[in-house]
DNA sequence: TGGCTCCCTAACCGTTTCCTTAGCAGGGTC
DNA sequence: GACCCTGCTAAGGAAACGGTTAGGGAGCCA
């Protein structure tokens, strides 16, 4: 019984399959079948069964989830006890939904870690579903994203999601665009787009878009400059695309139903299980330092911290 | 990281030697210095120093131990809980003083397996100061032996500790005798004896008998028949004596200060930490029929189930 | 100073872990 | 029935873990 082994497998609980848990951890899937299968037989218990709904728990291994996931907190409480004790900077990993990894996150951490000098930062994007899952098996300290359920989560932000195309598009002058006149334009999503329990991917699917018409790419950047030359219409930020809107590379179509209000939330373990960065970070995060920032967001991708997402799921 | 160099580092904080922890674990004592090494190295913090007193705690080990000995526990918890949810026979660890391990300890957990169908039971002899470890860290369920510190012990049963030797004994017939008088006899004691924290080891010291008059022998039943030829003196149980003085082959010497009254303790975790056979044994422990079982101890070596100790560390 | 105890390191070795790619198996869905 | 998705198994290799014996060095004590 080794702590990989138990990670896994919690993992694959709280997540419902070994693929996701594989993608989670970076790994190849058979990588996590195989360390739930050592664990299986050295516990003599199956332990997660298939069932047409998922994996499920067999009743031994309903009870050790509990004990598994203690067990793998207290080795990331090991880990932050030295790390302590010696002076070592703080980590402070955050995940978000792709969009905010990218335009908004950045400069957040960047001005926090100004304050407080030892501290490291790393930002990665994850999928909604996951984000709880990173949390609770501490393989992540703060997410900002959706509202989040089985994990504290307070409003962020509020921001409209606004449809846009290309100065071409033949619908940049109507007034009044019913979602079905564009079921046969090309949807450029990005990774957040991908994930259907976003604020954009839920759009979507109200607007009932048919995944055929998706067209999925690496980055909001990406979507941005592909709208912009044509190739079809986007769901995204108002500010975001603002600069890009008053220039004219970029057109606000009037569809029903947008511009959507969104809100974003900032999630953590509760106040208990917190490390004291987060707390700091959590209160970082209301002064009018932090509103500035989120509101000066303006689309333009930030140079310094930014590292490529790892841990992207994609809807496909 | 890895449970096995936790259990290792837990040990050693605790017991403050690194020799104690790798006689605990039953292994070499590199085997344990390498995986205290292999933790330091990967937590970068040296976690226990050498000093006069044995081995101390750096502020970074001080924070780990406790963490580190939750996660311990919870692999414990977490064997037993799998063995539970399956039907698995319950597992109840006994470690006690030689002498209970030899004649009291076997007939008593036969009593108790009886009544208690699915049950596995094992019997090893530890010394005192390493009892309430073995229970901190799970590796016992329960010791039976001298009173404890840091885990609940209760009294079980009152004996008579008295001295002895072969019939031909030039003290034989004395009506007292000065501890000093057996200053040159040869002390034949047995592993409980070599225990400076037990009763017999006590009555060692206080009767001033130099190291280099000890003859350690591995068992108590050792200890008598060499007692009965004659190789010298003993302390033991009166009672495990008794049928050997009333047939002559042992005299009780009337030793100044004997015979000393002893009480031997259960001990195990507090009643929240308790595996449910333990407290079910601590009941059992209460009744006549384990009262009776204990005072019926005569000396004679049970059949059945005791195994040979494994885990003694003599005092040498 | 010499000897002793205790911990650490070195060198070595077998087993397990952990990861990969490739392919099989079983349950849905069309 | 034919697919497809998902999880499992197989095979193989690099790394680690966990153990051993042998020996070096620091501290304590006679």
């Amino acid at each position: 019984m080794t702590l990989t082994q138990l990670e896994a497998f919690v993992l694959v609980a709280r997540l419902g399959s070994v693929k996701e848990a594989a993608a989670v951890l970076g790994v190849s899937e058979p990588a996590v079948s195989s360390a739930l299968a050592a664990l299986r037989q050295h516990l003599g218990d199956p332990l997660l069964v298939r069932t047409s709904q998922g994996m499920e728990l067999s009743p031994g291994g309903q009870r050790l989830v509990g004990i598994a996931s203690q067990m793998v907190n207290l080795a990331a409480d090991a880990d932050a006890a030295i790390r302590r004790a010696n002076g070592a900077p703080d980590l402070l990993r955050v995940v978000a939904t792709s969009t905010i990894a990218e335009f908004v996150a950045p400069p957040l951490l960047d001005a926090f870690t100004g304050r407080s000098a030892a501290l490291q930062t790393s930002i990665n994007v994850a999928a909604s579903n996951q984000m709880p899952v990173l949390l609770q098996d501490r393989l992540a300290d703060v997410a900002l994203g959706p509202r989040l359920s089985g994990v504290d989560s307070v409003p962020l932000a509020r921001h409209k999601l606004v449809v846009v195309a290309g100065p071409h598009h033949p619908l940049r002058s109507a007034v009044r665009i019913a979602p079905e006149s564009l079921a046969r334009s090309h949807w450029l999503i990005d990774p957040v787009g991908a994930d259907p329990h976003s604020d954009v991917g839920r759009l979507l699917v109200r607007l009932r878009v048919p995944e055929r018409r998706m067209r999925v790419f690496s980055s909001t950047a990406a979507v941005r400059s592909a709208a912009a030359e044509g190739h079809g219409v986007a769901a995204t930020l108002g500010r975001l695309v603002a600069a890009d809107v008053a220039e004219g590379r970029l057109v606000v179509l009037p569809v029903v139903g947008t511009p959507v209000d969104i809100l974003w939330y900032v999630s953590t373990l509760e106040a208990s299980r917190r490390t004291p960065v987060v707390g700091q970070l959590l209160r970082f995060l209301s002064t009018p330092d932090a509103m500035h920032i989120m509101h000066r967001t303006d689309g333009s991708i930030p140079a310094s911290r930014f590292r490529p997402p790892v841990h992207v799921t994609l809807w496909s």
